[in-house]
DNA sequence: TCAGATAAAATTGTATACAATAATGTTTTT
DNA sequence: AAAAACATTATTGTATACAATTTTATCTGA
């Protein structure tokens, strides 16, 4: 059996809202890495977490599995995912292909409130890695993506990427060492170039942003913490 | 109340073999438009056809919703998707950037494996296309190009295009017009230029094989069959 | 006759109960 | 003591039961 980190699971989704629907806190807990990759997701134990029956839970599950945040195993229960090397080079691949198409639309062609939600992302974001709240600021950068698609205009790109940022998380939280955040000043640059329009910059801006990601990864070492448990199971 | 098209679903979907699951059948039996958009997917109705409880007709609706092939409506129940117009530029535009990464990875990267598996599909599409059964011709179609994903090697395009074809087949199903498969030797021209190994090549044929999916779609015209049903609920 | 209100039916949403499978612990055998 | 076989427990998979909501049908009054 896994060394109970059960108990880890029920504590790191406790004391939220009550408004917040399971899935999204769900969702929200595995971005902002309170629950590591590979941790079982025990579906009686979450029932109680959020107090319903465990068809609420399973329906959230299977949503979190159809976006590749979860991988369900037959009669074995739900896990939070864990990419493996190749995977997560794949999907940071497909991340950049999917961002500078956005910023190819969204280049010059934002308007007054779309700019002014991004620059409200960013600061949201620079709070909470002001009070030390990694995994909030984590979260936040990845909806400063997803706020910049829909600006874009394309829904699909939106929808995709919200796929492929979540999984950016786990594969952070999997591979990533030293300071991921410490190249958040980017977004704010970014917004500066959309304004001016220049495509060739803010392609090159989107680029070098997400080639932070991959150089502050580190896809030689093995996976990090809950993998060991799940070795072990 | 829609003019009771529950019968035409429930006859689209039996006499099948009992091995696809609930989710699959649904998923083909809408790629292949016997499920016309906007079609009102009773759970009940759903359950007695597959001799299931609701409890996995649901997971299937749900899952097929997380694939924007259903949506959704909190107490209303599941409906097969209707794309608007700008929703249905948008997915194609998706499509292309996806499609066109794909070609680029698969160009001149083809084993002997995939290729003989590509023209398998291609011969199993001719083949429904010649016996006049378009709905399967036109889902072997889909499944070519997202087997040409797979043999690209890198599975969020996989994941992404599956989505997106599924949603053309519903796009195809509202504002389809006149001879949809009359290019179908595109597929096998397509497959030729992968190996030869040229990448502008690949690039313009799948640009130009996605473009007669834009010609063939008249946007202006008024949704097709189902979504009358819809506006008069 | 038609509009609105009210009652009945149908449909979806959630919880619970039971079945099937996997994980765990104990006993038995060598 | 180690390994295999069995029994027990825990967990997931599916069906059913009940609650909430919406839709349809009926009734009422102008």
């Amino acid at each position: 059996m896994l060394p109970n980190n059960t108990k880890t699971l029920v504590e790191s989704v406790k004391e939220k809202g009550p408004n917040l629907d399971i899935y999204r806190r769900l969702f929200d807990s595995i971005l902002e890495q309170r629950l590591a990759p590979n941790t079982k997701l025990n579906e009686q134990d979450l029932a109680q977490v959020f107090g319903v029956s465990r068809t609420l839970i399973r329906q959230s599950l299977q949503r979190l599995a159809a976006e590749q945040v979860v991988v369900m195993h037959k009669n074995r229960g739900a896990y939070v995912a864990a990419p493996d090397v190749v995977l997560a080079k794949q999907i940071l691949d497909a991340r950049e292909l999917i961002e500078l198409a956005v910023v190819e639309l969204a280049c010059g062609a934002l308007g007054e409130t779309e700019i002014e939600a991004l620059r409200m992302m960013v600061a949201l974001e620079e709070q909470a890695f002001a009070q030390g709240d990694m995994g909030t600021a984590l979260r936040r950068s990845g909806e400063f993506h997803v706020r910049l698609a829909q600006a874009a205009g394309n829904q699909p790109y939106v929808n995709m990427l919200r796929g492929l940022i979540s999984q950016t998380s786990l594969i952070i939280a999997m591979y990533g060492q030293g300071e991921i955040q410490c190249a958040r000043d980017e977004h704010n640059d970014l917004i500066k170039a959309l304004i001016a329009g220049d495509k060739a910059v803010c392609a090159e801006l989107m680029r070098h942003h997400l080639g932070h990601l991959r150089t502050s990864c580190d896809f030689n070492r093995r996976v990090k913490s809950g993998s060991l448990a799940m070795v072990l199971s």
